[in-house]
DNA sequence: TATACTATTGCGAATATTTCCATTTGATAA
DNA sequence: TTATCAAATGGAAATATTCGCAATAGTATA
């Protein structure tokens, strides 16, 4: 399996910043790729496992974090579970609807210049971080009104971990 | 022990939601009410658990993300770790300084402003969230650079929970 | 290319977190 | 008050995530 990776630039990247690029590591970023805007652990770890079963799930874990931290990767906390996406050339942030759950896009520029107003009236610089933002589309907001209900705040899904367990097949 | 909420409207919007306020949970928010801006799950399970020793870790587990869904409690993930304060009348958000670590504040007001231009650019409404907005304070600004090296981004602590194992004590 | 150095991996063991379910207990209304 | 009913709890079991460490394998250098 060869996924290219949209960002040929990443593998520079992971040197330059001293770490060493993996086979584990090279496929898991692959993966991550492949599955666009938002991956949970589960289906990456499925995927590495697919392509190579000796990958242990802590080193997916541990890549995850690592590169996550040095925002190769972006991870958002969303309906109560974690979801990852490769970070792109293409900047942008996500609006997610609290109602339909539907899944919009802000560029990044748009919200840089928030933040740079941010940063005239603080002196604070907000970096390269990927947001996700919540709230309620413009669909959504002609139907009703505003107010999150009692059983409106995660309506339709919530990001949950299916049973990996035992030697799974 | 009797920690006042400094929100006293607390108790009405539970009830409000259709939520019991059992003694667990109001113990819970007092505590991280006490607690104050940024307590982990091992501060506080520690301090409810001297309180009320019977109390069950699932049941602190389970009453920060319920109320955490519900915004009485704001839950963020910070440094790898994620920390959780009472929602109070107060709205603000958190600057956190990659360097230094420095915790700063912005008006919720003030963060307002900008989502509401996001607003007029996208039609998308931002719902009240906390939010925790990573980057370099002015102090640091001033030092050496804005850049991320390798070993900048989770400098000085990451929040990890303390082994609590088993009857701890 | 061979060597040395150390980051990274895999595995199992420790921890943490969630889930299940029988039991308890708020809240409501008679 | 008391009865009723579902929400919430506690404890144990199931899962998920992290950690410790010996073994492996990138990378730099000779």
């Amino acid at each position: 399996m060869t996924i290219p990776y949209p960002n040929a630039k990443i593998e520079r990247r992971i040197r330059n910043m001293g770490f060493r690029l993996t086979p584990q590591r090279d496929l898991i970023l692959r993966v991550v790729a492949s599955r666009g805007e938002h991956a949970t652990f589960d289906e990456i770890y499925a995927d590495v496992h697919t392509a190579a079963p000796h990958v242990s799930p802590a080193t997916v874990y541990r890549t995850l974090e690592t590169f996550g931290r040095y925002r190769l990767i972006h991870a958002n906390e969303i309906a109560g579970g974690r979801v990852y996406e490769l970070a792109g050339e293409d900047g942008h942030h996500h609006l997610i609807c609290h109602k339909c759950w539907g899944v919009s896009r802000v560029p990044d520029a748009q919200v840089r210049k928030l933040f740079k107003l941010l940063e005239k009236q603080t002196g604070f610089l907000v970096l390269g971080e990927h947001f996700m933002f919540m709230g309620i589309c413009p669909d959504c907001r002609r139907e009703k009104g505003d107010e999150l209900g009692r059983f409106s705040v995660y309506p339709k899904f919530r990001i949950k971990t299916k049973k990996r367990s035992k030697k799974d097949e």
